[in-house]
DNA sequence: ACAATAGTGTCTGTAAGACAGTATTGG
DNA sequence: CCAATACTGTCTTACAGACACTATTGT
């Protein structure tokens, strides 16, 4: 450190443990799914052996920032490199992990499903989300996977965010099932197309041909940087 | 610590420096203001004598959690005890602090006007907002209060939020200037109070006489805790 | 009586949902 | 021609905004 003894002594309080986790959804098979990774069995680690959310400790030397600790961690998990990727929130107390005070950054990323199940070394899994709610999980995971849902299903209502866990290109049915997967319910097939079309963030991409029947148009986002945010939710007197 | 020197080298990272920081808004006279507070002029810190966010380290000893340190330094600098406090979010990285990797969990509060203009013993300054806006703060703060604001503007629309910025009991006709105020823009006061009181979040108060004029209704919170989310929000096709 | 403010009633336009219809493919 | 899926058109209804109206106070 190339700091005065002044300044590093007004640094000089107990810092906490600072680490990022980062919630993976995608859908496989018309199901909302989560990633989740072993923890190590090693005894001196906390919580050997349960599952937890991707993430670890923030590197100084390498990380630039927390969005970009995110990214790396994501990539690592999932090989991803373009994925919708938000902020979740912060989690801190002095309890949640045993090691000491600490504080998480939490993220929320949205992927298409990816070809290879495994890409990293340690042991991962894609797991519906009924499945992975009953499990409990490391530090306070369980907190965080159920906020990460809560706000998923809320901007459901009102964004454009399902089409990020589709692979491009894809069509508005489809497109109207991950909007029904995720919100647990049915949503009308005209007003759902009205709202899709008349936002204009889709462009098309010539039609794609299912199992049976009329060929569908295909669409790709126009802009994969920020989701589209609608006028309105669906259902106005829920 | 008693942890054994196994945990203890797993932990055995660089630590960032943590700290959180409290963007306070209040109206004051009908226009809307944050507070500031004016850092050392100490040459050994940094910023000195800048104008920034209320905040500081997260204290391991005497803060139980992130919401419990922003409640520490809300109540320090204005003595308010039950403000509207959420979580805005957090920045990270290797530059935004001279002192070296950093990180801040940023809180956003609304109190109403406090009646002694200061509080704490570090001087601090109610700023209307486009003043505030002008000025060039420490740190990142002006991406902070930026983002603050952005969040308030955007709730604004379809949340009860404004009405935490008044001392109880307030008027319609009060509360209705509060939103007017925030969102910069005149509302119809027909469908104003048909979203207020359709959305049974308001306790009667009694009537309140103003100056001129016939009195109109008291209302208080019938929650404190909570916003209340409205179905919609205002001028859907705006 | 008048100014000033609080509060209500009525009309209208918009847009989302319901639902039935048409279109296009493969077998 | 039929099944299966994609897509469109029309009707209805709910509700927010516009705006004019009534109500209640002080001077």
């Amino acid at each position: 450190m190339s700091l005065s003894r002044e300044v590093s002594r007004s640094v000089d309080f107990e810092r906490p443990l600072v680490t990022v986790d980062v919630v993976i959804f995608t859908v496989v098979d018309d199901r909302l799914c989560v990633l989740l990774v072993r923890r190590p069995d090693d005894e001196d680690e906390p919580f050997p052996g349960r599952w937890a959310l991707p993430g670890g400790f923030v590197d100084v030397q390498q990380d630039a920032s927390l969005l970009a600790c995110a990214q790396r961690k994501l990539r690592a998990k999932t090989g991803v490199a373009s994925p919708y990727l938000e902020q979740l929130g912060s989690w801190g107390d002095a309890k949640r992990d045993p090691r000491g005070w600490s504080s998480t950054h939490a993220y929320f990323a949205l992927i298409a499903r990816p070809a290879s199940q495994e890409a990293g070394r340690t042991p991962a899994e894609w797991l519906p989300l009924d499945q992975a709610l009953r499990r409990r999980l490391a530090f306070d995971h369980n907190v965080l996977l159920n906020a990460a849902i809560e706000r998923l299903r809320g901007k459901v209502e009102y964004t454009s965010l399902p089409a990020f866990l589709l692979p491009e290109p894809f069509t508005l049915p489809q497109l109207q099932r991950v909007y029904e997967v995720v919100l647990d319910r049915a949503l009308d097939k005209s007003a759902f197309r009205k709202r899709m079309l008349d936002a204009d963030y889709l462009d098309e991409a010539g039609p794609v041909t299912g199992d049976h029947g009329r060929p569908a148009m295909g669409y790709r986002l126009r802009e994969r940087e920020r989701a589209t945010v609608f006028p309105r939710g669906f259902k106005s007197g829920e």
